[in-house]
RNA sequence: GAGCCAUUAGCUCAGUCGGUAGAGCACCUGACUUUUAAUCAGGGUGUCGAUGGUUCGAGUCCAUCAUGGCUCACCA
C-alpha cells in the first residue's frame, strides 16, 4: 500500500488493512484455501432443535462449518459470533483457553464480514441457543469493506441493485427470492420434460428481429460486416424446428427489447417459448393452466397466493373469456358486430380511446381491451379471440376470420402468457407480413419484418401447432410477491455511473 | 420521453426560522470466559450528489445538471 493509497482510505478501511497486516505477521493467510465442511448452519440447527442441553453434552457431535461473520459479541477472552452460510445462521462460541493464545489473537483481528471456518462440538447455551464450541478456527477470507448496518441492513434501493452482492449478504429474503426463482424455472423445466418436450437453444443474434412487435437492439458482426439484432422473441426459430419434425420443443432464454424501463420491464428478460405439433391453442390453455398451478403447488406448496395484498387463486380451471365479450361487459361496445373503420373510430372517440393512424378495427378493439379491461383481471383469466391485425403469426378463427385462435393470460392485471394456434399457411403468412410492412409504412415502427426464410420453412409444411410464450420474470414476481421486475433479476440494467 | 419525490459519516437516519454538522450501528481505546441488535466507560471519522446563483453567511432558498425511486407513456 503506497502512502497515497493510505491517505485515500478512510479510517474504517485503514483499520481493516492494519488487521490484514497483523494476520500476515501471525503467519495467517487472510485469503485462505479450501475448507472441508461437514454441516450447514441449518443442518446443525435442525439436529439440535429437539435435543436437550444434556443430550448434546453426552454425545459430542463434531462439526465443521464455514461462513461469514454477521454478528460479533466479544467478551474479553471469549466471544460469540453468528456465522452465515447459504442455509442460514449458526452461533459459535470461541474461548481463548480452547483455541490457544496465538489463534485467539488472530481471531481478534476479525470483524463482521470476514469469512471463517470452524471445527468444534455442538452445545446449547444457558439461553438454549444451539452453538458450536470452537476447537479450531481457520481464517478463510478477510473482508476489506465493512458490511452495512447490522440491524437495518442495506435499504438504499439503488445500492441494492448496483451492488447485489452486498444485498445478498445482508438481506436474507433477497437470497430466498432468487433461490425461489431458480426453483420455479427448474419446476417448469421438469414439468415440460416429463411431457416429452425437448429443450433446445436457438440463436440470440438474428439478421431479422422477428416473432414479436418490438424495437430490437442493433449490433454488428465485424468479420461478416453484417448488421445483427438481439432477438426480441424465440418464436420463428422454434417453429422452424417444428417444420424440422422436432414436434415438441421449448426454450427458456433471454430476449432483448429496446424499449422503456419500468417496474415491469427490463431491456433483457427471460421468456419461455414452447411449440407443440398437432395441438391447438385450447391444448395450450390447458397446459398453461396446469403447469403454472403445478409450479405454485411444488414450489410454494399452495395454489392460493397473495400478490401485493391481492388474493389470487391459481387452482384450475381458470376463467376463459373472449376479448369481444370482456369489452362488451366493461363498456357495452359490441365488436362482434360487423363495423367499418369509421364506425370503430367514432366509438373510440366517444369513449376517449386513443387511436393511431395505422389502426384498423382490430387495433381499436385491442385498445378498448387494454384501456378498460386489462387491469381489472386480477384472478387468472384466459382472454381469447384477438383481432387478426395484431396477431400476424396466429391462425385465423375458421368461423370468423376477423379474429385469431389466440389467447393471453392475465393475472393481477398483467399479461403473463401469450399463445396461439400457429399460422402454418405460408401464403397467408406472406400476406400477413405484407400487411405488417404496410403498417410500418403507415408509421408503426414496431411492425413485423418480412422473414423470407421463415416463409420458406413453412413452404416445406409445418404441422398444425400450438405455441406459447410465458414471461418468466413476471411469473417469478407473481409467485414471490415482488413488486418490481428488478427484485427478481439479480442484476437489473442500471445507467452507468 | 413527461410529472412528482429523494440524495447528509462505511450503513440507517435527524438537521427547526439561513448562523459555521448530529444520533444509532460500524470503527478506535479500555473492561468483560454462556452472549445473542451483548453490556459498560471514553473517542466523530464528513467534497451535506455536482455546478452556478441569491446572501454578511447556504445542508437549508433559487436555477441547471447527475443518479435513483414512484406514477404515466411504450411494451411483455
Amino acid at each position: 500500500m503506497s502512502e497515497q493509497e493510505r491517505n485515500e482510505l478512510n479510517e474504517v478501511h485503514r483499520v481493516r488493512r492494519q488487521k490484514l497486516q497483523h494476520l500476515y505477521s501471525l503467519g495467517v493467510d487472510p485469503f485462505g484455501k479450501k475448507f472441508e465442511r461437514t454441516h450447514t448452519a441449518e443442518e446443525i440447527l435442525s439436529f439440535a432443535k429437539d435435543k436437550s442441553k444434556e443430550q448434546l453434552e453426552q454425545g459430542t457431535i463434531e462439526v465443521a462449518v464455514a461462513g461469514r461473520i454477521m454478528l460479533l459479541r466479544p467478551q474479553g477472552k471469549a466471544a460469540f459470533a453468528n456465522l452465515q452460510d447459504l442455509s442460514g445462521r449458526i452461533q459459535i462460541y470461541i474461548r481463548q483457553d480452547a483455541i490457544g493464545e496465538q489463534v485467539f489473537e488472530a481471531f481478534q483481528q476479525l470483524e463482521m464480514g470476514d469469512i471463517i471456518g470452524v471445527k468444534g462440538t455442538v452445545f446449547k447455551t444457558k439461553m438454549g441457543e444451539p452453538t458450536i464450541k470452537v476447537q479450531e478456527l481457520t481464517v478463510l477470507t478477510k473482508a476489506l469493506n465493512p458490511l452495512p448496518e447490522k440491524y437495518h441492513g442495506l435499504t438504499d434501493i439503488e445500492m441494492r441493485y448496483r451492488q447485489r452482492y452486498v444485498d445478498l449478504i445482508v438481506n436474507p429474503e433477497v437470497r430466498d427470492t432468487f433461490v425461489m426463482r431458480s426453483r420455479i424455472i427448474q419446476s417448469m423445466r421438469r414439468y415440460l420434460d416429463d411431457l416429452g418436450f425437448l429443450e433446445v437453444e436457438t440463436p440470440t443474434m438474428h439478421a431479422i428481429a422477428g416473432g414479436a412487435a418490438a424495437r430490437p437492439f442493433a449490433t454488428h458482426h465485424n468479420a461478416l460486416d453484417m448488421q445483427l439484432y438481439m432477438r426480441i422473441a424465440i418464436e420463428l426459430h422454434l417453429k422452424r424446428l417444428i417444420v424440422g419434425g422436432l414436434e415438441k420443443v421449448y426454450e427458456i432464454g433471454r430476449v432483448y427489447r429496446n424499449e422503456g424501463i419500468s417496474t415491469r420491464h427490463n431491456p433483457e428478460f427471460t421468456m419461455l417459448e414452447l411449440y407443440w405439433a398437432y395441438a391447438d391453442f385450447q391444448d395450450i390453455m390447458d397446459l398453461t393452466e396446469s403447469s403454472i398451478a403445478h409450479i405454485a403447488q411444488e414450489v410454494l406448496g399452495t395454489m392460493t397466493i397473495s400478490y401485493q395484498g391481492k388474493d389470487v387463486d391459481l387452482t384450475p380451471k381458470w376463467r376463459r373469456a373472449s376479448m369481444v365479450d370482456l369489452v362488451k361487459e366493461a363498456v357495452g361496445v359490441d365488436f362482434s358486430q360487423q363495423m367499418t373503420l369509421e364506425e370503430a373510430r367514432s366509438l373510440a372517440e366517444k369513449h376517449s380511446v386513443k387511436i393511431e393512424k395505422h389502426h384498423q378495427v382490430g387495433h381499436i378493439l385491442n385498445e378498448f381491451f387494454e384501456q378498460f379491461v386489462e387491469e381489472t383481471l386480477i384472478q387468472p383469466t384466459f382472454v381469447y379471440g384477438h383481432p387478426v391485425e395484431i396477431s400476424p403469426l396466429a391462425k385465423q378463427n375458421p368461423a370468423d376470420p376477423r379474429f385469431t385462435d389466440r389467447f393471453e393470460l392475465f393475472i393481477v392485471g398483467r399479461e403473463h402468457a401469450n399463445a396461439f394456434t400457429e399460422l402454418n399457411d405460408p401464403i397467408d403468412q406472406r400476406q400477413r407480413f405484407e400487411k405488417q410492412l404496410e403498417e410500418k409504412e403507415a408509421g408503426n415502427d414496431e411492425a413485423h419484418e418480412m422473414d423470407e426464410d421463415f416463409i420458406n420453412a413453412l413452404m416445406y409444411g409445418m404441422p398444425p401447432t400450438g405455441g406459447l410464450g410465458i414471461g418468466i420474470d413476471r411469473l417469478v414476481m407473481l409467485l414471490t410477491d415482488q413488486p418490481s421486475i428488478r427484485d427478481v433479476l439479480l442484476f437489473p440494467l442500471m445507467r452507468e455511473r
